[in-house]
RNA sequence: GGGCAGGUACCCAAGUGGCCAAAGGGGGCAGACUGUAAAUCUGUUGCCAUCGGCUUCCAAGGUUCGAAUCCUUGCCUGCCCA
């Protein structure tokens, strides 16, 4: 096998679409040739520091470039960070203080060096080159697209056909996107399905600075653990790279098995055939566990994996439950007893004393393993015992008095 | 600048003087079921409380015994005309 169908081998891996193909091919083998690595870039915002399971789809493909030699750019669109995301739907953001945006990228860094390798990494910020920018510049710039292109874009489409706001500031976004392509002189952009029509902007606007336009390179984009929506912070449908190693496990155990291939398809390399032949509770296992480990060390996994087993199919008490109250002699009432509901309240699991009263009555409180189903019901409190609540399907806190 | 249509709970959306804490759907939560789930079914979903009370329907005023509903002003959104 040829170096150059080795790198297409591992390059094209899991890649949804690739513009152009052949001159991906071209930029390879002259890269070879020439022994230059290629510049990939690939942008991320700069308020949501809290990467999640669907960012490390794209992450895992900067690795792959990175590990065939190749330079990866890690850009922070600090600077479009203040247009507001791409969706549209949420208003425009305030700008970051610097000291904010560093303090991100350093999170950033934490979080994608689990993954990629810091030594072959550059992180950039596109404050470098827009914030200095004229408004001449900018109004030049904006001058290389029309509205009817920015139209295409689907979300712009949409909104336009619904008669949703669209501000002319949310035109930047591309624009600005795909200057960045410009100032970095960039080979590869990647980015997730939904950025194609920013990706592509880019190529228009290298070739109008007469630079050989950037291949576009598409990943999938992960659904969130409902299953259909695209994984998100703002939707909570996500699994996040610094969850706890059991809250991870937890969430990733509390996916559909359908939603589970998925994820072995685009989280991991194993062979799916293997993955359908197995027990689905298993595979759904070994799954949560490979995650964890992956980000949190192979004790961990194993940990979490047996604290999963105590907490729900054993239905033990965890080891470490969700929160641990310590009340006082103040928070009692006479003859040393509390109410149920101010006792769930005080777990702070629950937000008002409305949702513990309705989920007492609805069977879902537990303490010391007897079910409680009087929402006026005072217990007496003893020093020095551990009571052990199950708050709902998953929440679990101890309560002691304090001496 | 002018005209029209809108702004209701987490989201969508009904309601157009009292029967409205506000239909319906989605989502959430709980229970049953299960292989952890998912799907399904049932219940529940402003706050505090025993009856009952309190604060809500863009904002501020006003009319009325009584307003999400009527009036005024303002703010916001979309469309059309200029």
């Amino acid at each position: 096998m040829s170096e150059l169908s080795r790198q297409l081998d591992l390059i094209l891996r899991g890649v949804v679409e690739v513009i152009q193909r052949t001159e991906l091919e071209a930029k390879l083998t002259r890269s070879l040739k020439e022994n230059r690595p290629l510049r990939v870039k690939a942008g991320f915002d700069p308020t949501a520091p809290d990467l999640h399971l669907g960012h490390t789809v794209l992450i895992h493909k900067l690795k792959h470039f990175q590990e065939l030699g190749h330079h990866v750019i890690f850009l922070i669109g600090d600077f479009t960070g203040m247009i507001g995301d791409p969706t549209g739907q949420s208003e425009t953001r305030v700008a970051l203080s610097k000291e904010r945006v560093l303090e991100n990228a350093t999170t950033y860094e934490r979080q994608i060096f689990k993954i990629l390798d810091p030594a072959k990494t550059l992180v950039e910020f596109n404050s470098r080159w827009m914030s200095t920018m004229t408004a001449e510049a900018l109004i030049h710039l904006s001058a290389q697209y029309s509205v009817a292109r920015m139209l295409e874009r689907d979300d712009f489409r949409k909104r336009y056909a619904e008669q949703k706001p669209i501000s002319i500031h949310e035109f930047m976004y591309p624009l600005v996107q795909g200057y960045d392509s410009v100032a970095l002189k960039s080979d590869i952009e990647l980015g997730g399905t939904d950025q194609k029509f920013n990706l592509l902007v880019g190529r228009d606007l290298q070739r109008g600075h007469g630079q050989e336009p950037q291949v576009v390179m598409t990943m999938p984009l992960l659904e969130g653990t409902d299953g259909v929506k695209k994984m998100s912070k703002s939707v909570g449908n996500y699994i996040a790279l610094e969850d706890a190693p059991n809250d991870m496990y937890g969430k990733l155990m509390s996916i559909s098995d359908t939603l589970m291939l998925r994820y072995y398809e685009l989280l991991t390399t194993e062979d799916m055939a293997g993955v359908k032949a197995t027990h689905p509770m298993e595979s759904k296992q070994a799954l949560a566990s490979l995650i964890v480990a992956r980000y949190h060390g192979e004790d961990a996994g194993r940990q979490a994996r047996v604290a999963f087993q105590q907490k729900f199919q054993e239905r033990e008490f965890p080891s470490e439950p969700d929160a641990r109250v310590m009340l006082t002699l103040a928070d009692l009432q006479e003859g040393h007893a509390i109410s149920l509901v101010e006792l769930v309240v005080k777990t702070r699991l629950v937000p008002s004393k409305s949702e513990a009263r309705r989920l007492i009555i609805q069977g879902g409180l537990e303490v010391d393993e007897q079910k409680q189903l009087d929402a006026k019901a005072v217990i007496p409190i003893v020093a020095g015992h551990t009571y052990r609540l199950k708050v709902g399907r998953r929440k679990f806190a101890v309560v002691e008095l304090k001496k």
